[in-house]
DNA sequence: ATGCCTGCGGTTCGCAGA
């Protein structure tokens, strides 16, 4: 491969999409998979069709709801599971993973990517805002550490934040939403400063990029659409970035998820 | 708009999502 392809996408049930993923390894071929919402337990994810579709798996789960995993072509050279910083918080919405790529004057690098699953945080008011909050200061203090690292990192994930008023089709219906609230944007505002880049926003600023559609009220069929879903780049990451994109033709599909897949390369090559 | 959908767990409805 030329470059690595890294892709997060929030699949609302790995169990009940799992036709529509293997068609989607396929089709977009990518090396890196950031899965959000598998809503399984570790022993019932589909492990054995993805593994036979040329995938590692490396997947944190519980029963029901939340969950995330990540899918690659590349070994896993360690895998960390659980956001640090609340021995208490016993939901699975962080899973790390490091892997061995050569940079294009063929020299070792580490890869460091994230798949996350930040709280949704409604109603706002409540303890699950609180628990939104507390776990953005939680990564917030976590990508501080790892950046000291200087490495190409790339998390990747459901951020259930609207940055901004430009990427909602209509953001004042989101006003009094939890994904749209100040100290949401401040939040993720604050983990930018840190040296972050936003990859789909690096390439462009199209004010109708989303990639979440609510499946009620004929949201998809209107454009009514949000950008949550987010790449967000290391300084030593963000220098390898060749493109960013929204695979939005996914949420057309037969039996889809409310999110479509989010994708960026970096000019790296396994190793 | 209280709702509109959808997946899941566990049963024919409640919860969570965003």
């Amino acid at each position: 491969m030329i470059f690595v392809k890294v892709v997060t996408w929030n699949i609302n049930g790995v169990k009940a999409r799992i036709d529509n993923l293997l068609h989607w390894l396929k089709e977009s071929d990518p090396d890196i998979v950031c899965l959000q919402e598998i809503k399984t337990v570790d022993d019932q994810f589909p492990r054995l069709e993805i593994e036979a579709a040329g995938y590692n798996v490396a997947t944190h789960g519980q029963k029901g709801f939340n969950g995330v995993a990540i899918l690659s072509k590349l070994r896993f050279d360690e895998i960390n599971r659980g956001l640090p910083g609340d021995g208490m918080d016993g939901q699975a919405r962080f899973i790390e993973g490091v892997f061995s790529v050569r940079n294009a004057r063929g020299e070792p690098k580490a890869l460091r990517v994230v798949s996350l699953y930040l709280p949704n945080g409604n109603p706002v008011g409540t303890d699950k805002f609180a628990y939104k909050l507390a776990w953005m200061r939680r990564l917030e203090d976590w990508a501080q550490d790892r950046l000291a690292l200087e490495e190409p990192l790339v998390l990747a994930g459901d951020y259930n934040v609207i940055p901004q008023p430009e990427d909602a089709k209509n953001p004042d219906a989101w006003l009094g939403d939890a994904l749209f609230q100040p100290e949401s944007r401040q939040a993720l505002r604050r983990l930018a400063a840190l040296g972050f880049t936003d990859a789909i926003r690096a390439v462009t600023d199209s004010t109708d990029v989303y990639t979440f559609w609510d499946y009620q009220a004929g949201a998809w069929q209107k454009n009514n659409g949000i950008r949550i879903d987010h790449l967000m780049l290391s300084p030593e990451a963000a220098d390898l970035l060749v493109s960013a994109s929204v695979e939005k033709h996914v949420r057309a599909w037969e039996k889809p998820s409310d999110h479509v897949p989010a994708a960026i390369e970096l000019s790296l090559q396994a190793a």
